[in-house]
DNA sequence: CTGAAAGCGCTTACAG
DNA sequence: CTGAAAGCGCTTACAG
């Protein structure tokens, strides 16, 4: 019962051929009963399938988009900055529950930031011939993906825009989002408010970076650039620069982290010094147990289900034949207060 | 510079026979270059490149697996239990990492724990003709993938055995990680220790759960039902189960939690009474944060990356043509006391 | 070292 | 409603 090798080799698989012979048809009728269409004697249909069951077979998706007119793989691809990390993975899953519905299979890749893995990974999807591309993109030029767009490969960013190309995005109201939080912590008194970001290059941590600007420009406060820590790419980077930040002789009152992992390095590096009740904190992105901290960590919660689900009802429209003008999709942000960013600043003074 | 529309429909794409008559030389001499033959003339060569490069030539994977001796579609498939959850997720970058380093690309799925997705989507990767398959299955019988492991596909299986099919696996210990984490209970003089699991059907929690069982044995406890709870699925459902526990008259000391979300329902129901000080807590498999929770979480911690590459390395073997018995590869677990498992029983009274 | 012919598994375009 | 022939883009098998 067990017999077969696990990694045994060529075996034989039945093609249409072989259906068409066991049901004594032929090859044309049985692609016909296997695409479903309507025009076969049923007791045709029958025969046909009980002799592809009695086979095991399974349609090629290769061969047949080979020759069908539309080409179609019935695969997509979904490029993101790493599968790894929950914002990238929520993401891909909202992705694949639509292409699932519509027996579209997934091909994922992660870049990490690397415009090189994107090349890569992107003329890996071109000659797989997917029928379409979700991507949150490495590299600041996008115009190399106009060859695949013009050969008819549709593809929709997210997270971050596309740059000398025209394209469908999905975004999240970074700067809006930004700007809020950093008003919130001066509307308790806050005027030192570090910032944390990740790379300049990568447009959200911009965003988020002009965000705060904006939020100390209205409040008349000056940008004090001692302060300001821009490409930080870890946790343990974020962790280490708040932590001189803290030991300075005039730290700030306040913390602005511009992503998931650089919340959580200030988070320690708080904590390593047991200020988490005098010293706010305002994260960009939620993150698991946020809520379950001491103090409970207040967030700009994004919502990548949302952005998933819409980059992939845009992508399937344009597989369908949409070409109207490209869209552009804006997903709001939602403050969630949970402590850690309604401490005052302690009393100033003069 | 930005005229193309985004949805533009069927656009041209060069192929091997354009490649040819611009390089003046037979479609066969294309093909030698491409696939980097040594056998052609340098100056060929170079005319051939430079034609590719002008006409933005990417060679059809599609195509080319289709008339290829060995049929490889330099794609495989990674099939898990949800690629949202971190556990999941670790596994598939592992084996996206060892995938890109050849060439290969990655087709992602998630079951859900749902037996009759799993039937989709290997049917689907079937249908792809993916080179190989690394899945942690939802069913209980897995005899179905037998054809195409006769068809010459190999399938490396994680986190759950094969059951009625012969393939490589690549498992956790869970049943030691489990046995050796409810004697770190026991040690601290707890005997009423409660079990929450997940899905009796999947082995890791039955695994679990038999773990706890010995380690209890061993300790001549006997075992109480009332304080174990089984088929949880999700951290409320834990979280409203370890509740209820804590509430009865006799509540159980500590918790061991078999999963992930199960832990982080227990953390709340523990919090939500404020008996986190004086109620012990061990959980299978590490979550971030763990160690920023108060008190920080103790862990049996698992090794997805090991386990991911693990599997990945297994899979290219028998895709390189490795014909030997089935393999079974165990990857330890590793203990690791933060203070939630550390907390001793109240003091005996009789 | 190079190329013309056949064929992979399927769908198209056409004829009956 | 059914089928025989041609062809999708490529590699094989063979000849020169």
């Amino acid at each position: 019962m067990l017999d077969a090798a696990p990694g045994r080799g060529q075996g034989s698989r039945a093609t249409m051929k072989d259906v068409a012979a066991l049901a004594r048809v032929s090859l044309k009728t049985v692609s016909r009963v296997i695409n479903d269409e309507p025009t076969v004697n049923p007791e045709l249909v029958e025969r046909v399938r009980r002799a592809a069951a009695q086979l095991h077979y399974q349609p090629n998706f290769g061969a047949s988009a080979l020759r069908r007119r539309d080409g179609r793989s019935s695969t997509i691809g979904v490029l993101l900055e790493d599968l790894a990390n929950p914002f990238s993975a929520t993401i891909y899953r909202a992705v694949e529950e639509v292409a699932i519905a519509r027996g579209v299979s997934v091909l994922g890749g992660s870049f990490d930031e690397d415009p090189q893995r994107e090349h890569t990974l992107t003329a890996s999807m071109s000659r797989h011939r997917v029928d379409g591309v979700i991507i949150a993109p490495a590299s600041r030029d996008h115009q190399y993906l106009r060859q695949e767009q013009m050969a008819g490969v549709p593809f929709v960013f997210v997270d971050r825009p596309p740059r000398l190309l025209d394209a469908d995005v999905v975004l999240s109201d970074s700067r809006a989002g930004s700007s809020l939080a950093v008003a919130h912590l001066i509307a308790r008194g806050h005027r030192r408010i570090a910032f944390l970001g990740d790379l300049t290059t990568i447009y959200t941590a911009e965003e988020r970076y002009q965000g705060y600007l904006v939020a100390l420009e209205n409040a008349g406060i000056e940008v004090d650039p001692t302060i300001i820590a821009r490409d930080l790419r870890t946790s343990d980077a974020a962790q280490e620069t708040a932590g001189h930040l803290l030991d300075a002789a005039t730290p700030p009152t306040a913390f602005f982290a511009g992503q998931n992992l650089l919340t959580i390095g200030a988070v320690r590096a708080i904590r390593e010094r047991g200020r988490q009740r005098n010293v706010a904190l305002v994260g960009f992105d939620d993150f698991d147990l946020a809520d379950l901290l001491e103090p409970a960590v207040t967030v700009v919660a994004q919502d990548p289900v949302a952005i998933g689900r819409e980059a992939a009802r845009m992508l399937f429209a344009r597989i369908d034949g949409d070409e109207g003008p490209s869209q552009k999709k804006i997903v709001e942000t939602t403050f969630i207060s949970r402590g850690s960013g309604e401490i005052a600043a302690p009393a100033e003074r003069d």
